[in-house]
DNA sequence: TCCGATTATGTTATCGATAACATAGAGAAT
DNA sequence: ATTCTCTATGTTATCGATAACATAATCGGA
């Protein structure tokens, strides 16, 4: 008799509930998934019975079953920026909301495509019912993982000329384009960019010297450093630029952490914040509001973000079919504040 | 025929690469799981197959049957504390090395019973095959629930005299005693706190009023703001304190945010820092050490306490008992910086 | 040369729930 | 009164994998 001696300690299953509340199995099932189809009396033993052994139902055999796992898996590479924190916060609730669990992973910001499509591969073998996944840029195995799975998906924080499924997210590029037309519109010509090497940062950065070429201007200088960005390499960072602060000078940091790192050195080394040296982050941290002087920065509604692909997946989970119009772009805006 | 209908779109399964590499597929099992267990020219064919058809094993399936999920589920207020950030990152990698998949969720600051019951029962009921969990309070019903999971549980960053299972945490009242005697030490007496109103914060605040009052120290006043704490409010929160900051002054912030924004509020107003108002923090953010001048705060090792945390739980998986010593206080110092 | 130990693989019976179908009883419509 | 619906519940056959047992093939040693 195969299976007898598996069992170390027998957690209360669906079997044990029916039998003390004198109904099917079935019944105790519909009792928890479509209470509207017992009769009141028939649900309220059950409950109580259920409450009585503290049963717990196995969603594993549910969902084996069903061949819905009531959960959706989410890949994130942080949730140390406001951003993502917002977004992850937005999306947890909305889906908890309609019943889903949503199973958080970080992939940090390595680009190493191996451990991604492990991960990836852990993630879809627990069989989502949907997917969130931070980038736009897939390995070629993770892509075919991705579609085979037939799950929705959505990509967010990127944009891509080829969605895998649905999209919310927005072009860095054109962020850092965005941010070099405001300096310029200040009559700055001489600019420096201090970035993390991670994709998107870097993609911000590209538009921006390519905006600041276009018209015309000046690059000093542009420090890559790795991800993820902190406050010191920041003012390390800015240090190595000192020599060229002689003149009006512009920065863009692909970071809030880099741009109050460049700040609070600029202020040690009495750099006159924006008379001399002009300051945008990204990301809108509440440090760049919050500090004194406050900063300009760049704000992603990471919030907004959040329950537009909530509402996108449910839609999808809920039967409706793939739109057009689930593939859309999140807005960004330069908040200005003293720094510039 | 029931289940005929129920094939939406057949994804590939072990049948499926059994039939194509020509062995069982309980053989096809053993390339995945035991492949010591198998003839190297078995297990190559059916690699080979497996990568052909792209298959991705169903771990729901797979749990289901062998009673192991290869998957425990994390349960942490919020990851914007650098803390909780390093504890689920350290965490998190050990647990994936070992093979098994972190199921992270962030519960928030609320003290809502229902809303935490819920969220364990969501997580129970997929069968973690271990647990961590933030603090050392639970309602009757979930700590019921964990007992009767049957499964290996740390709960860190709090002391419990009864703990479920491990535990991996820290004294926060003694924390906040510490705190007192240090600044005692430096001939103060007279004492302001602001403090986030989670319950650890408290615990914290409680400890360092009572080593005040032991002492024979003045509290002048005690803020205390809803969780979770921002720059922000603990500017608002100094400002209510100004008229009192005549003389000389310490304070002690539940958080390194509101130390942050109580002395920039303070050189805003032209408190001497540490002169005039002495500041200590908690939880050694970046922005302690990166702002100028940096603070003074106290240090609590998570990665050390997530490491800690994941070694119980994996010798516990290992098939281990449970040990007197699976139950540590985490260390925590005061680094001392220019604030006080 | 034959046998017990070892290794490689196959077979069978579940794991715990749910979809689909089946059925009994109550009330509505004619 | 009879048939038809609808509602509430039960029955059966899976979902896709793995544990435990069974068996065939291989091998070294007396």
């Amino acid at each position: 008799m195969p299976g007898s001696a598996r069992t170390p300690r027998a957690p209360v299953k669906i079997t044990d509930v029916a039998a003390a509340a004198g109904v099917a199995p079935m019944t105790v099932s519909r009792v928890i998934n479509t209470p509207d189809r017992v009769s009141a009396e028939t649900a309220a033993r059950v409950r109580a019975a259920i409450e009585r052994l503290g049963y717990v139902p196995n969603l594993i055999a549910g969902g084996l079953s069903s061949r819905r796992s009531r959960m959706v898996a989410a890949i994130v590479p942080t949730i140390a920026h406001p951003m993502f924190a917002g977004l992850v916060q937005t999306f947890t609730d909305a889906m908890r909301r309609a019943g889903y669990q949503v199973m958080l992973s970080l992939s940090g910001y390595s680009d190493d495509d191996a451990a991604a499509d492990a991960l990836l591969r852990a993630l879809l073998g627990r069989r989502p019912d949907a997917l969130l996944i931070t980038g736009a840029s897939h390995s070629a195995a993770a892509r075919q993982m991705l579609v085979e799975a037939h799950v929705p998906i959505v990509e967010i924080w990127d944009v891509s000329p080829m969605p895998i499924d649905m999209l919310v997210g927005f072009n860095h590029a054109q962020v850092g384009a965005e941010v070099a037309a405001f300096f310029q519109a200040k009559g700055h010509d001489r600019f420096i960019t201090i970035s993390a090497d991670d994709a998107r940062a870097l993609e911000r950065i590209e538009g921006f010297i390519q905006a600041v070429q276009h018209a015309g201007g000046t690059m000093l200088g542009n420090t890559v450093l790795p991800a993820p960005s902190t406050i010191m390499e920041g003012r390390r960072a800015l240090r190595d630029f000192l020599p060229q602060l002689t003149q009006r000078t512009a920065l863009f940091c692909s970071s809030d952490l880099l741009a109050f790192g460049a700040i609070t050195e600029a202020k040690l080394h009495g750099i006159a914040v924006p008379e001399q040296l002009a300051v945008c982050g990204f990301g809108n941290f509440e440090l760049s509001s919050a500090t004194e002087p406050p900063f300009t920065t760049v704000n992603v509604e990471g919030a907004e973000a959040g329950s537009l692909a909530a509402n996108f997946l449910l839609r999808r989970l809920a039967g409706e079919p793939a739109r057009e119009e689930d593939r859309v772009h999140v807005s960004f805006r330069i908040v200005e504040r003293g720094s510039t």
